[in-house]
DNA sequence: CACCCGATTATCT
DNA sequence: GATAATCGGGTGT
């Protein structure tokens, strides 16, 4: 499998949530490898985004949605987690961003376990500040390039099908609850349960 | 399974 | 000073 290369990211913040389904985000830690299938995401975009963080024009903390495509944002939040996204954007848009929500574990279970200080393989990784956990990801990380085969980088996985896919509002936020910018794969055992499908 | 709440601090207003 | 793109533990049905 190979790197997806960063004019994958050059397009609509949307339609690269939804193709980032089924794609292998690998994590380098060491000289270990931890991996997993992204099941589920959500789009943020700018201007046109209220519960966007880039909504109100760049700070310190979201520099990084502005910036180059296929860069990480990592953010912290909540006193406790940190959040994995993935830049993306067409050229005429000035920032946005892929939350990675859920991923299912391949590679580097273990790993990922002592991480995360559990061995329920169903609740590792299935929310955004559970993966980041599993995959020892902080602000350490904001900012690298997963274009390059570095410290965080993404392959390309099996072509989902779109019968498989369904877009519902975005969990967590108070505004643009109209917009339906998170997708998941139906099914899938990993997707977070805190479902709310409209 | 549903709802409720406390944890804990960087960031923004 | 208030809020937050969350989580896990608790209680009740």
């Amino acid at each position: 499998m190979k790197i997806i290369t960063r004019e994958f990211y050059n397009r609509n913040t949307i339609v690269v949530a939804k193709d980032l389904l089924g794609k292998i985000l690998v994590r380098v830690v060491g000289n270990k490898i931890l991996s997993g299938i992204i099941v589920e995401s959500e789009a943020y975009r700018s201007i046109d985004d209220p519960a966007s963080h880039s909504y109100k024009g760049k700070t310190e903390r979201n520099n990084v949605m502005f910036g180059e495509v296929g860069h990480a944002y990592v953010y912290f939040t909540y006193g406790i987690h940190y959040c994995l996204n993935i830049v993306a954007k067409e050229h005429s848009i000035p920032a946005g961003a892929i939350l990675i929500r859920a991923i299912e574990p391949i590679e580097g279970i273990e790993q990922m376990q002592k991480f995360r200080k559990t061995n329920d393989l169903y609740n590792l990784t299935n929310g955004p500040g559970k993966l980041t956990k599993a995959l020892n990801v902080t602000k350490k990380q904001n900012g690298v390039d997963v274009v390059k085969k570095d410290e965080i980088y993404i392959l390309n996985g099996r072509e989902i099908d779109n019968s498989s896919i369904i877009a519902t509002s975005r969990i967590g936020i108070s505004t643009a609850l109209d917009k339906q910018w998170r997708f998941l794969i139906t099914s899938n055992k990993f997707v977070s349960r805190r479902v709310r499908i409209n």
